[in-house]
DNA sequence: TTGAGGATTCTC
DNA sequence: AGAATCCTCAAA
């Protein structure tokens, strides 16, 4: 398998894709599952997603979707398993996996990851970084951290077509996250659709 | 540790 | 105009 010689077999030849069936159900349903998955890079970049934040397309108003297909959310548009990267605050990236099915535009946000190897690699990308739990405790970091800029915009996240790809090492997800409103968002704030793994170190904006 | 405010550029 | 954010600084 392609995705194995590009991504994991050389140091981790036991994490294994999600299917592409995983990704093709509505992104509140996706996204407490995508706890405790890894986001993995070919170079050996590896950590664990620790927050997710579901974004639902035409019925959810804080969705880049929500009004249809553009320029930039076309990848939101396309196959589930792909990641779609957007660009905001003129500087930072964020990173997500669409779900639901073509044409749906839903994606989860990944918001916060557990740096597990890697991690000098990722201090070279974020030099203002203190500790390791600066890496990637929120979406631009996260990003910064992986290295996902717009290059990576459509990448495959099941088959790692462009040496990204998310994994499972068999840990599962939590069995009670903790659930709340989205953050950063002016539109739908009351929808409850942020999930987190309780009293993790590496979450972004750990008070309330 | 907390909160306020600036940075910087793409998108519609 | 506003953005699915991050960083610095000041005050406590």
């Amino acid at each position: 398998m392609r995705y194995r010689s590009r991504v994991s077999d050389a140091f981790a030849p036991d994490w294994r894709p999600l299917p592409r069936e995983f990704y093709r159900r509505h992104p509140a349903e996706v996204a407490p599952e995508l706890l405790n998955k890894l986001l993995v890079r070919s170079d050996g970049r590896a950590g664990r997603i620790v927050e997710v934040e579901a974004y639902a397309g035409s019925e959810d108003p804080a969705a880049h979707s929500f009004r249809g297909p553009t320029a930039r959310n076309a990848t939101m548009f396309g196959e589930p398993g792909h990641l779609y990267v957007y660009f905001t605050y003129g500087m930072h990236w964020g990173s997500n996996a669409v779900c639901g099915d073509v044409g749906e535009g839903a994606g989860v946000l990944l918001r916060a990851m557990e740096p597990l190897q890697g991690i000098e690699a990722m201090r070279a990308l974020r030099p203002k970084a203190r500790r390791d739990r600066d890496l990637a405790s929120g979406p631009g970091k996260l990003s910064q951290a992986m290295g996902i800029t717009r290059e990576l915009d459509g990448a495959d996240l099941v088959t790692a077509d462009r040496g990204i790809a998310i994994l499972s090492d068999g840990m599962p997800p939590p069995r009670r996250p903790v659930v709340g409103p989205r953050v950063g968002i002016s539109k739908a704030v009351d929808f409850p659709w942020r999930w987190h793994v309780p009293d993790h170190l590496h979450v972004s904006v750990r008070k309330r």
